[in-house]
DNA sequence: CTTGCATGTTACTAGCGGTAACCTCAGTCT
DNA sequence: AGACTGAGGTTACCGCTAGTAACATGCAAG
């Protein structure tokens, strides 16, 4: 077999690739994240088997589902951390684009973090934990990376960015994930009280008066 | 039937849904978060039926195996965050008993946060997904009472502080997590950077030498 | 003795993830 | 031409799960 031939076949996989992870996609933005492999399999106008054969199991779909979305927004993130203005701006701008994409596509955010929400009495959806650790462990490093290498904390610098890493991506998930759920105020302002808890005004803040003080 | 009778069963099915619970709590800790109903009704000496009358369906009685764990967490870290000493110190505290407390019960921690990790081909865990949030949502508007109690934040406090504790929290759990995996240093060392973290040093921390800034 | 009622069982349904076996048809080698 | 190979697709199944209906048993009250 030459090597044309060969690439033409490669082609003709992935192309059907896209098309499964694209009606993949439909199905898990109507379903929800209980979508069964049935379902999907269907929506695709195949049966069962494909899907197997391209994915090998549930968790290939979902990671290759979740790759595509998670790809998208660390690529913004990145942008958005590395444009040219000073580091506090930037910092707003890069909660900002988090908190952006989450608000515009809730149905994606939540079936990369929270599994099976939403259906009446479905429990066997996909499983997330083995995914949604990854997407945010990924973030957390990216970022562990960018403070390592842009700021000057001394020695142990690389042990602190890494907990500082992940521990900010905490924060922004957790704050944004209730935010999702009730906002309770707008964008900008959750943006700009996350940058006032990173810039210190916890430590700087009083006692009230008549408290037993924090 | 007069009220003795009444609470003589009430108490009756009291004990028996504790035994169950401890019976569930056995499995969980043995076959990790894949448990399944059959295996906890088998290691309670019962059928599932009786399960399900007691606990509803499967998240009642996850539910029910979560409320425990999770109650005694937020009773040691209310001690940490009241105890007599200055604000710093006070958060070390907290910071540290929850981590101590994922250290010392993984098993217990992971099956609270991550449903269906270990098990090599089993995909029906618990679904922690309507679970987990609760927990982490019930810590984050803890903390913001606190917060919102004892600081002076001046206006628009109570936003503030609903925003810092569930941002605070998630900090905490994404550190923990990752630090719980990786083991990169110590629970102090660790504590001490998270503190640092929420007392300014990021904002204080100078840009490195050539780099871009940041 | 009979009526409740809680406790327990067996035996089942419906649906899931995943797989073995087969089928079909384009292109290739002899 | 005619047998061969292999990708794409299907049917029919397995073992497992959560959850339930229907049937048994023992124990107190009238």
């Amino acid at each position: 077999m030459d090597t044309t031939q060969r690439t033409e076949q490669q082609r003709s996989a992935d192309r059907r690739r896209r098309e499964l992870l694209e009606a993949a996609d439909r199905v898990v933005l109507r379903d929800g994240p209980q979508a069964s492999m049935n379902a999907i399999a269907a929506e695709a106008g195949i049966t069962k088997p494909i899907l197997y054969r391209h994915f090998g199991d549930k968790s290939g779909l979902y990671a290759a589902l979740a790759k595509r979305h998670t790809d998208a927004l660390l690529n913004s993130l990145r942008a958005a951390l590395d444009a040219p203005a000073d580091r506090r701006e930037r910092v707003e701008a890069t909660l900002d684009t988090y908190l952006a994409a989450i608000e515009a596509r809730p149905q994606v955010y939540r079936f990369l973090m929270h599994p099976a929400d939403g259906g009446p009495s479905a429990d066997q959806g996909f499983d997330v934990g083995k995914h949604s650790a990854p997407l945010l462990r990924r973030m957390g490093e990216e970022l562990a990376q960018v403070i390592e290498d842009r700021l000057d904390l001394g020695p142990e610098s690389q042990q602190l960015a890494r907990v500082w890493g992940h521990g900010i991506v905490g924060m922004m998930h957790a704050a944004g994930d209730w935010w999702l759920g009730e906002r309770p105020c707008s964008r900008a302002e959750l943006v700009r009280s996350l940058a006032d808890l990173l810039w210190g005004r916890l430590a700087a803040a009083g006692d009230k008066i008549g408290g037993p003080g924090f």
